[in-house]
DNA sequence: GAAATGATCGTCT
DNA sequence: GACGATCATTTCA
């Protein structure tokens, strides 16, 4: 299944995880949004850019498994390696459906007003699955963690900037690596990158 | 609706 | 020591 698409390269793969279901400890996720982040020296937004280093790890390693790495000081975010092992490219899931366990998603995430928004966001997503940095490396055949491909690639899907990314100069715009399917609600709102001031 | 703001810490410089 | 692949809440229109 997950073999018909890996590895490859993150931008060719990313299209091809919308509409996948994703299942984590019986919640599972219909993808409706996702980004693409390349390789060391190929794409400044990507956490692999500067080689490969402590966080990061579980990208240089082989496809088909979850990076999940913390960020902002309290958020988890994850990652579906795509590339061959040591190529390093990876897509980031932002946003989905619940369509399994929407009674626990909702647990989880008790802030939420509608279920569009138990897995509207990158970091809403691991918390509606319940993904946190002890399921960084998983394998996504497992009894654990899934993945579940469409029998036929999703029809149509809409690209553009990535969100909150920073290359050189501010520029999102390089690399048009965010993927999603029009007129979903689960889908997330897209926010500039704006740098952090000092206090 | 949109915009501003604080929270909070691992990783890299 | 700076900052980030973010979110929830508050404030204003």
């Amino acid at each position: 299944m997950l073999e018909s698409i890996l590895p490859g390269h993150a931008h060719d793969v990313a299209p091809r995880l919308l509409g996948a279901v994703l299942r984590v400890r019986g919640v599972a996720v219909r993808l409706t949004e996702v980004e693409a982040y390349g390789g060391p020296g190929e794409d400044p937004g990507s956490h692999t850019f500067r080689g490969k280093g402590r966080r990061n790890a579980t990208m240089f390693g082989p496809p088909g498994h979850l990076y999940v790495y913390f960020t902002y000081g309290m958020h988890w975010c994850a990652n579906v390696v795509c590339s061959p092992e040591g190529e390093a490219s990876g897509v980031l899931l932002r946003g989905g459906e619940i369509v399994e366990g929407v009674e626990l998603a909702r647990r989880r995430r008790a802030s939420a007003r509608r279920d569009a928004e138990l897995a509207r966001g990158p970091a809403r997503l691991t918390v509606a699955l319940g993904i946190d940095g002890a399921d960084d490396g998983a394998a996504l055949d497992g009894a654990e963690h899934s993945l579940t491909l469409l029998r036929t690639p999703i029809a149509g899907y809409a690209t553009g900037p990535r969100t909150g990314v920073s290359g050189p100069g501010g520029d999102a715009t390089a690399f048009p690596w965010r993927f999603w399917l029009p007129g979903e609600p689960s889908v997330s709102p897209y926010r500039p990158h704006v740098p952090k001031r000092r206090g």
